[in-house]
DNA sequence: CGCATTTGACCGGCGC
DNA sequence: GCGCCGGTCAAATGCG
């Protein structure tokens, strides 16, 4: 072995000491925002599981059925806890029988979401990612607050819309009813592709966290319940109430990013994983 | 000037 | 048939 070759295997040798330094260091961070997270998830568990006792000694008072007309409360049974985002046309599959019986025509896919917003925001403005053209407000009967009407930016060839109104009962929380399914693509989807913006969606809760300890590779999924609570009769106690699980959901993502401890040990990952990514790259 | 929003008019379904 | 009501249209208006 000659001078050169010598030296090269040496570094060749430092740098994978180094790196493998470097990958054990991000497993450590990987196990470490598992445990963050499941002791997040835990407390959010222990939360609700408080406001769900709290929620069935105080049940909700039962709204007058005093519409003579099919009413928005006929919808209310099937109410669907969305996300934040909104972004989940996936759920109803019953509210044909609540809409006009038009022959024929197979009614497109509705879904609710439920987003908290400060009182003095008068704007009817859900921000679920995509975006939307209002072309219309109405102020309905059963409620006194303006409902406003939005169609997909991309329509026509996007057939979604969207009805936004204040709910009677908390006026600080936003109903969005979305009808119809995207045929395109998630907006902050494709920015996340393109570049840095971060895009945690968080869906319904309960959530569940799980991180990838095998490897450099972090993976932060938040699912959505697929429970039998979605067939709540109005009646009962809303223990597991859209607005609650909405209010939670996003008490908990205002404690993620104010906590630096978990913005730093999140950045720590993903740049542990782009720098792992580069060097392997390199070879 | 172009685009988005506003808002009154209009339309169609439904109940009486 | 009429009136009520939710939903949509489109001209007017506002804004960057």
């Amino acid at each position: 072995m000659d001078y050169s070759s010598w030296r090269r295997s040496t570094c060749l040798d430092l740098n994978t000491g180094a790196l493998v330094e470097e990958l054990n260091r991000v497993s450590a961070e990987n196990r470490k925002l598992t445990e963050m997270l499941t002791v997040m998830c835990e407390n959010y568990n222990a939360l609700r599981s408080q406001l769900m006792d709290y929620m069935s000694k105080n049940p909700e008072k039962e709204l007058s059925p005093s519409r003579k007309r099919k009413s928005e409360s006929s919808n209310n049974i099937n109410n669907n806890a969305n996300g934040i985002n909104g972004n989940s046309e996936s759920s109803s599959t019953d509210d044909e029988s609540c809409k006009k019986p038009r022959e024929g025509t197979i009614k497109a896919k509705i879904s609710r979401s439920y987003v908290k917003t400060e009182a003095s925001d008068t704007s009817l403005v859900v921000k679920d990612g995509y975006q939307w053209r209002k072309y219309g407000q109405k102020v309905t009967r059963d409620n006194p607050c303006p409902r406003a009407y939005f169609k997909c930016s991309f329509a026509p060839s996007c057939p979604v819309k969207k009805k936004v109104q204040r709910s009677v009962e908390d006026q600080s929380i936003l109903v969005a009813t979305y009808e119809g399914e995207h045929n395109h693509p998630h907006p902050s989807q494709l920015e996340a592709t393109s570049g840095s913006n971060r895009c945690v969606t968080l869906a319904s809760l309960p959530c569940s966290a799980s991180l990838s300890s095998s490897g450099p590779t972090l993976t932060l999924e938040l699912t959505k319940s697929k429970s039998s609570t979605n067939d709540i009769k109005p009646s009962k106690p809303k223990i597991d109430s859209p607005e609650i699980k909405q209010f939670l959901v996003e008490q908990m993502a205002s404690s993620l990013t104010k906590d630096p401890n978990f913005t730093a040990a999140l950045v720590a990952a993903i740049s542990g994983k782009m720098l792992h990514q580069n060097q392997t790259e390199k070879w």
